[in-house]
DNA sequence: GCCGTTTTCGGCCCGACTGTTTTCAGTCG
């Protein structure tokens, strides 16, 4: 049996949480499993293992006996029977009806008392019936709202992913700059986090009183519909589907309204429960000892108040950075400027759109100190993969450039497929001639965990593996991760002294920010790729300095901050 | 259901907007 992964348990909680909130329980035992969900899903480690490990679940924040009891039962078992007991007493699609607009547990449980309305499709049916009518608080607008909820009920799910956010936000926050009172406008949400898709663009503006941004914001180009309108706040949706929420506010409150627009919310929280203990009291538009503002015109106001460092936006996600600040013990974050070059680049000779010398003259002119090509090797036929002849062709082609190129070294490498049978595709002869290698897993993505994660550590075992590329194959909102046990895989590499990837594509991002996270403090080390296939691709290396960023890793922990000469002196130590 | 050198009971983050009703509950972030 396949162990419960964090993601399930999450899910679990997440839906008792639903059907407790239906229910009108109590609404601080369903925020206890809520937060329990969230204490899980962000947690490093699998559940299942530390339970085998015996690992006192208790002292994860949020997990008490009851919910430790109850984790302890799904890794056991695989199930947990007190979701079923309350499935038993709740129609099946019930919790479907919560993801509507305007539909929250109270009107949800209305609507089933009075009307047993148990689905999406009962609802539909007594929408059409004009049944909503009848009941109190039920109004023609929230009808429409939600008729309108039923049927884009799949764009609302929709995330979007980081790279397709982040200009549509740029690109207003320019219009409204322009815009006469605005003092600052400034990214805010999970977007300013800088996490891998997001769900909407939140927008935070310190106005004078007499301004027009929020007037201009309801007439940007490309708006579809206005959803709420207020002088402080207002929702518009984009033609594409975005959903963009702006909120203004005074100067002296911007530091507090951007934090708290910030989030995240479990990070919000925390820092808000402290401010009750010290007598404060932080909301969006300060914080406050009593009556009196003893802060909140910058962000920093919020932590000084607590004798704290600054918390960069992409650790705010409640994994143990408030205590870390509180100890001034943060870590320094790497920095765009800390990459001196780029592991994982392809080329003409596979499937890239440049040749090895435009790559390398772009690569040069962002001030890079070297660059790997590697280009794919035979086994993968759809990219060109390359036959030993054309390797030899282009390690030539590599050394004569290097002859004349100045300030930029080319690294010899090459993406090698990790075959079926964890060996490498590439003859031992030409393994030898390259000074690293890009290896990966490009087929058989269906194989069991324990098929996958064997496969991937017979390849880690070969003395010429030196980076594990996109190491879980994901793509973000097309594919999952094929199933490995990525602690392993990290033992692994720590043992060998391999490195793992951070792939910068936007639609990758493989390794996440969790396991980032976790092989630093495995002491694994990560390389930073952009896995470029066209000039333009090598600017892509911002998104993974973003999602390094969000796990937390330093400059010492990326192996592409070395000068060229660490470098090497690493890489020649890999190889046993 | 969690949590705690002020506590094992009694708290639990906070406010804007909407719709419907006429002072507020529900939803949302």
């Amino acid at each position: 049996m396949p162990k419960v992964t964090n993601r399930k348990i999450a899910e679990i909680f997440n839906e008792i949480a639903d059907l407790l909130d239906i229910d009108g329980e109590n609404p601080f035992r369903v925020r206890a499993y809520r937060n329990a969900a969230r204490t899980v899903l962000g947690y490093p480690r699998q559940m299942a293992d530390l339970v085998e490990e015996g690992f006192d679940l208790t002292t994860l924040r949020g997990i008490g006996k009851e919910l430790a009891k109850k984790i302890d039962e799904m890794v056991q078992t695989g199930r947990l029977a007190y979701l079923e007991t309350l499935k038993q007493t709740h129609p099946p699609q019930i919790e479907a009806l919560l993801k509507i607009p305007g539909l929250g547990p109270g009107r949800v449980r209305l609507l089933h008392e009075l009307l047993h309305i148990n689905s999406l499709d009962d609802l539909e049916k007594a929408l059409h019936e004009g049944k909503l009518e009848k009941v109190p608080g039920f109004g023609k607008k929230l009808i429409a709202k939600i008729e309108n909820g039923i049927q884009t009920r799949r764009y609302e799910a929709h995330r979007f992913k980081l790279s397709e956010a982040l200009p549509v936000a740029e690109w207003i926050v320019k219009i409204l700059k322009k815009t006469r009172g605005a003092l600052h406008v400034e990214i805010a949400g999970s977007l300013r986090r800088r996490k891998e898709t997001v769900h909407d663009i939140d927008l935070v503006a310190a106005c004078e009183a007499q301004s027009d941004t929020m007037v201009y914001f309801l007439n940007l180009p490309k708006i579809q519909k206005i959803v709420m309108k207020g002088t402080t706040r207002s929702t518009i949706v984009l033609e594409n589907g975005m959903s963009v929420d702006l909120r203004v506010v005074p100067v002296e409150s911007f530091g507090a309204t951007l934090h708290h627009f910030t989030g995240s919310k479990a990070h919000n929280i925390t820092l808000r429960k402290m401010a009750v203990e010290k007598k404060m009291k932080i909301n969006e538009y300060g914080i406050w000892q009593g009556e009196k503002r003893i802060g909140g015109e910058k962000e920093q106001d919020i932590y000084n108040a607590f004798g704290m460092q600054y918390i960069e936006p992409e650790m705010r996600e409640n994994r143990g950075e408030i205590a870390l600040a509180q100890k001034h013990a943060l870590p320094k974050l790497i920095l765009q400027s800390d990459i001196k070059g780029d592991l994982h680049l392809h080329t003409t000779y596979s499937d890239g759109l440049a040749s090895i010398k435009e790559m390398v003259l772009q690569a040069k002119a962002l001030g890079y100190e070297y660059i790997a090509i590697t280009d794919h090797t035979e086994h993968l036929k759809v990219a060109h993969g390359m036959d030993e002849k054309r390797v030899r062709a282009q390690l030539e082609e590599i050394d004569a450039l290097n002859e004349r190129l100045e300030g930029i070294t080319i690294l010899k490498s090459a993406e090698v497929d990790i075959l079926e049978d964890g060996s490498l595709d590439m003859p031992r002869s030409v393994l030898e001639a390259l000074d690293l290698t890009v290896c990966s897993v490009h087929t058989k993505f269906n194989l069991s965990r324990q098929k996958q994660t064997q496969r991937i550590l017979k390849a880690m075992e070969d003395p010429y593996f030196t980076i594990l590329a996109h190491p879980t194959g994901r793509l973000i909102g097309l594919r999952e991760p094929y199933a490995i046990d990525i602690e392993a895989v990290m033992q692994q590499a720590k043992a060998r002294g391999c490195i793992l990837e951070l792939n910068a594509q936007p639609d990758r991002l493989d390794l996440n920010d969790i396991h980032c996270k976790m092989a630093k403090e495995m002491g694994v080390r990560i390389a930073i790729s952009t896995d470029a296939h066209s000039l333009n691709d090598l600017d892509l290396m911002c998104y993974g300095i973003w999602q390094a960023r969000r796990g937390w890793l330093e400059k010492k922990d990326v192996l592409n901050t070395l000068s060229l000469s660490a470098l090497q002196k690493l890489l020649r130590s890999i190889k046993i």
